[in-house]
DNA sequence: ATCAAATTACCATATTCGTGGGATTGATGA
DNA sequence: TCATCAATCCCACGAATATGGTAATTTGAT
């Protein structure tokens, strides 16, 4: 018997879900709300839900912020996100907010159990949509720039920045002269169009070098 | 009819794949090889297979290498990776090489069937273990530290740090003197145990402050 | 064999940074 | 109420950085 709760501001729509969901035997709803804030006040006083199903989009507290906030008193409870929209923003925040699922509104029932289930049994069941963003995120990506621009040498001396290190470090670590560095960093500044240090391990961490 | 090619090692696993596949009406194994060196040889006078299925761990060059070239040589091939393995460092190097997809071969074959489906609609199917992985790449952190130590000013003036400015541009940003910033530096680094701007960027981009 | 690029190195100078001292005002909490 | 801390500002000085030159080798590719 699993136990769920709904967060989802349209009333029609968490009926369904809860009427749906009652008649399944492996579940049982112990709260259903139609706010954040009447959610995380009641759960008090509830039987702690094993998984929250939580619409993304609602009245006052979003679905992201509710998340964090119910994450960090109850770090054991799994959040499926429900949503209409599968765009790439909402989707991260909610990823990195804590959701452990992700489904689309328009999914079937079935599809609603199976993904319960999943998520029951260890698995991050997610809209193939949404699966398809998500992979996207590690796609290896057009990479704008033609192989970076920066040589080999130019590339050691950006690990040393980034690796925090003075132009005299870096020179030491690499055997060469400082002098050598100033003028390795002035082409890599150019090539790069920044004008300092800061700006080097930024692009460094950030995009591609 | 979706057009499929196998890269596989395993001759009876192989051959029992493409025996399935070849029964299905939707599909047609146009390639069936068990090293990635023949199925980039063969596949030069081959049909263009749209999705390649692909063992992860192949003898001679890794399915990981070869996912590389064949998405240099044909940017539009689906690949769907076939392991036994579901560790992360297999899971991420082989999505940041282009795969799409990626099952466990102890998926029933109804699965693989279905998977391919998806992918070719426009899908990202992954077996259970796989998507937990994936998202679990996202999942906030157990945050080490107790709150970052900074208060919210230092947290700003961290903020344009990152963003590669002078002290003198931190302090337009936020209508305070230079020697503010100076002061927020100060007690920035002490706090973080750094001394120069570069540690602290680094800091605020990799872990968390 | 030749030309372009990469790598190495040096000088000069203005600006920025890192760090050591202070000091004042509020807000917060013990 | 008193202590603490965040936030604001100032001074000074040596170290590091940013930017402008110039130029000798090495290396790679044509």
């Amino acid at each position: 018997m699993i136990k769920l709760a709904i967060v989802e501001d349209v009333d029609e729509f968490r009926d369904n879900i809860k009427g749906y969901l009652d008649e399944q035997p492996e579940f049982k709803c112990v709260l259903s709300e139609n706010s954040i804030e009447s959610f995380l006040w009641k759960i008090k006083n509830s039987e702690l839900p094993e998984i929250v199903l939580m619409d993304i989009e609602l009245p006052g507290m979003s679905g992201i912020d509710g998340m964090k906030i119910l994450k960090g008193k109850y770090p054991d409870v799994e959040i499926l996100m429900l949503t209409v929209y599968a765009d790439s923003r909402r989707i991260f925040e909610a990823l990195c907010a804590g959701a452990s699922g992700y489904l689309l509104k328009n999914s079937p029932f079935e599809e609603l159990k199976s993904s319960i289930m999943e998520l029951y049994n260890g698995g991050a069941p997610m809209s193939p949509q949404i699966a398809r963003e998500v992979i996207g995120y590690f796609k290896p990506k057009p990479h704008n720039k033609k192989e970076s621009a920066l040589t080999d040498k130019e590339k050691e001396v950006v690990v040393g920045l980034v690796d925090g290190l003075s132009y005299q470090q870096i020179a030491d670590r690499l055997f060469i002269s400082v002098e050598t560095i100033r003028s390795h960093i002035k082409n890599i500044y150019k090539k790069l169009h920044v004008h300092s240090k800061a700006e080097v391990i930024k692009k460094s961490l950030k995009d591609e070098i």
